[in-house]
RNA sequence: GGACAGGUGGCCGAGUGGUUAAAGGCAGCAGACUGUAAAUCUGCCCGCGCAAGCGUACGCUGGUUCGAAUCCAGCCCUGUCCA
C-alpha cells in the first residue's frame, strides 16, 4: 500500500487504483525510469463522454508523474467490436466514420494531455495501422497458441452473453486478441510496458501481458481503476438526455458545467480527487463543508472539470450564467436562446426548441403540470403566444433547472 | 439441413381475437419538501394538433375477421439441441 514511485502513490492517493499486476515490480520500474503506458479508446461515437473521463484521468496521472502516454485509437479493434459490458452487438461502423470519429475525439486528448514532445509527450496512435495489415493465417500461427477456448470461455464479457443467452459472434469473440496483440506492438515498437484502463479491461489487459511474456519473454504490467458510480446508483455519464459528451458540439460547456454542478453530496470529495488536480488538503476541506456550503465544492468540481475539459473560458462564463440564474433570478448569456420572429410561437414551439422537451406533447404536459413559466409566471395554457416586445429577452423556464432565452 | 423455444414501447417483462397506446418494474421528466444535493410522497411518461381529433406501433410480408400484438401462411433474425 505504500509506494515508492510516484505514479503509483499518485494513482493510490487520487482513487484512481483497482487492480494492479505485479505491483511492486511496476512500483520499481517507475521509479527508475521513465514508463510508457496505454489506455484504448474505441471510436464508436464522434465524442467521447464522462464515462471514458476516468481513463483519460489515467493517461493524465502518468503523465503529471513523469512518464508518457500513449493513446490508442482503436481503430482497428473497433472494427471488431468490444463485447466488454455489452448486451448486444455493436452495430458495424463504416470506415469513413471511424475516420470522423476519430478525429472528433482527438481534441479531448490534445486538451487533457501534453502531446508537446519530449520524453514525456503523449502519442496517438492508430491499432488500424497494424491490425489491417495482418494476414488472418499469420496471425493464428503467431497468436493462436497462445490462447485457449477453454480459458477465453471464463471471461466475463464473454460469460455474460452466454449465460444470457444472448448472441456473441466470433467477430466479437477475437476483440481480446486484438487487444492483446495491440499491447504485444505497442511493447515492441513503442517499449510500452504498462496498459492501464477501467476495471472492466482487467481481463483483456492480463491477456496481452500473457501474450508479451510468452511470446516476446517480456514483463509488462496492467492496471486498472474502479468502475466509477455514482452515489445513487447511476452510471457515470448518464444524464437527461443520455450521454455527459466531451465535446462542445455535442453537449453545450453550460450543461457540461451543469452535470457537475449538480453532482451527489456524497460523491463531491471522491470526482474532486478523481477528475481533478486540486491539492488533496483543498479537496479534504472541500468535501468536510456541510448542509448547503458543500455546493461551493460542487462549483468548484464543475469549475474544474470543465475547464480541463472545455477551457477555462468555458468554464468562467458557465458559472458565471449559473450564478446569475440561479442566484440573480436573471439569465446568463450561456443559457440556450431561441429567436421567434415577428409573429411569435406557441409555449410549446418554443419549449421543443430551446431542447428542454422532446415533444409537442411532453410540452403540453409539463404545462398541465404547472411546470412552465415564461418571465417567472405560470404558463397554464397550451395556446399561449411567447413574443417578446423589440429588442427584449424573455426567460422561458421548465422547471427549476432549465432555463432559457427567447428573444424576438 | 432438422427439432424445439423465442422476437412487445429506452431497457426488463405481462398480454393469446374486441373496453389494448398495450399490465407491472427500471430508467427518465415534473410537482411538493430542500441546498441547482439525497431520501420521501404525488403526477406524467408514442407522435401530430390551441382543441375536437388524427396518425403510427407489438421482427417482416401477405391472409382470415366487423375487429388481430393475439389466428393462418411465407420469410428474416436469435437461442438450445441434433446432423
Amino acid at each position: 500500500m505504500s509506494y515508492t514511485s510516484d505514479l503509483l502513490r499518485l494513482l493510490e492517493e487520487r482513487g484512481h487504483l483497482h487492480q494492479v499486476t505485479d505491483a511492486g515490480a511496476l512500483d520499481a520500474l517507475a521509479a527508475k525510469q521513465i514508463v510508457t503506458g496505454y489506455v484504448g479508446f474505441d471510436p464508436t461515437a464522434p465524442s467521447l463522454h464522462i464515462g471514458n473521463l476516468a481513463s483519460i484521468m489515467l493517461l493524465r496521472r502518468l503523465q503529471q508523474a513523469g512518464h508518457r502516454p500513449i493513446v490508442i485509437m482503436g481503430g482497428g479493434t473497433a472494427k471488431v467490436g468490444d463485447p466488454s459490458g455489452k448486451d448486444e452487438t455493436r452495430t458495424m461502423l463504416t470506415e469513413e466514420r471511424l475516420a470522423s470519429n476519430i478525429e472528433g475525439i482527438r481534441g479531448s486528448f490534445e486538451r487533457m494531455l501534453d502531446f508537446g514532445g519530449g520524453e514525456t509527450g503523449a502519442l496517438l496512435i492508430n491499432n488500424d495501422d497494424w491490425l489491417s495489415e495482418l494476414s488472418y493465417i499469420e496471425m493464428l500461427r503467431d497468436v493462436g497458441p497462445h490462447f485457449t477456448i477453454n480459458r477465453m470461455l471464463t471471461f466475463d464479457s464473454v460469460k455474460l452473453r452466454l449465460d444470457r443467452e444472448q448472441p456473441l459472434s466470433f467477430l466479437e469473440f477475437n476483440y481480446m486478441i486484438m487487444q492483446a496483440y495491440d499491447f504485444l506492438v505497442l511493447a515492441r515498437d513503442y517499449d510500452c510496458r504498462l496498459q492501464l484502463g477501467g476495471s472492466d479491461q482487467w481481463g483483456n489487459i492480463v491477456n496481452g501481458i500473457e501474450l508479451n511474456r510468452r511470446i516476446d519473454a517480456r514483463e509488462v504490467y496492467g492496471v486498472t481503476a474502479p468502475l466509477i458510480t455514482r452515489a445513487d446508483g447511476a452510471k457515470m455519464g448518464k444524464s437527461v438526455d443520455g450521454a455527459v459528451w466531451l465535446n462542445e458540439d455535442a453537449l453545450p460547456a453550460y450543461d457540461f458545467w451543469q452535470y457537475w454542478r449538480n453532482t451527489d453530496d456524497r460523491d463531491v470529495g471522491r470526482f474532486l480527487r478523481l477528475f481533478t488536480d486540486l491539492p488533496l488538503d483543498e479537496i479534504a476541506r472541500l468535501e468536510a463543508l456541510e448542509g448547503a456550503e458543500i455546493n461551493a465544492a460542487k462549483v468548484a468540481l464543475a469549475n474544474e472539470v470543465t475547464a480541463m475539459v472545455r477551457g477555462h473560458e468555458a468554464a468562467r462564463s458557465a458559472e458565471a450564467t449559473a450564478r446569475e440564474t440561479f442566484a440573480g433570478g436573471g439569465a446568463g448569456d450561456d443559457l440556450p436562446s431561441l429567436a421567434v420572429g415577428e409573429e411569435g410561437q406557441r409555449i410549446g414551439a418554443v419549449l421543443t426548441g430551446l431542447g428542454f422537451v422532446a415533444s409537442g406533447g411532453e410540452a403540453k404536459r409539463k404545462i398541465a403540470e404547472g411546470a412552465v413559466k415564461v418571465e417567472e409566471r405560470s404558463v397554464t395554457d397550451a395556446g399561449t403566444m411567447v413574443l417578446p416586445g423589440p429588442g427584449e429577452t424573455w426567460r422561458v423556464s421548465l422547471g427549476k433547472k432549465k432555463h432559457g432565452l427567447v428573444t424576438r
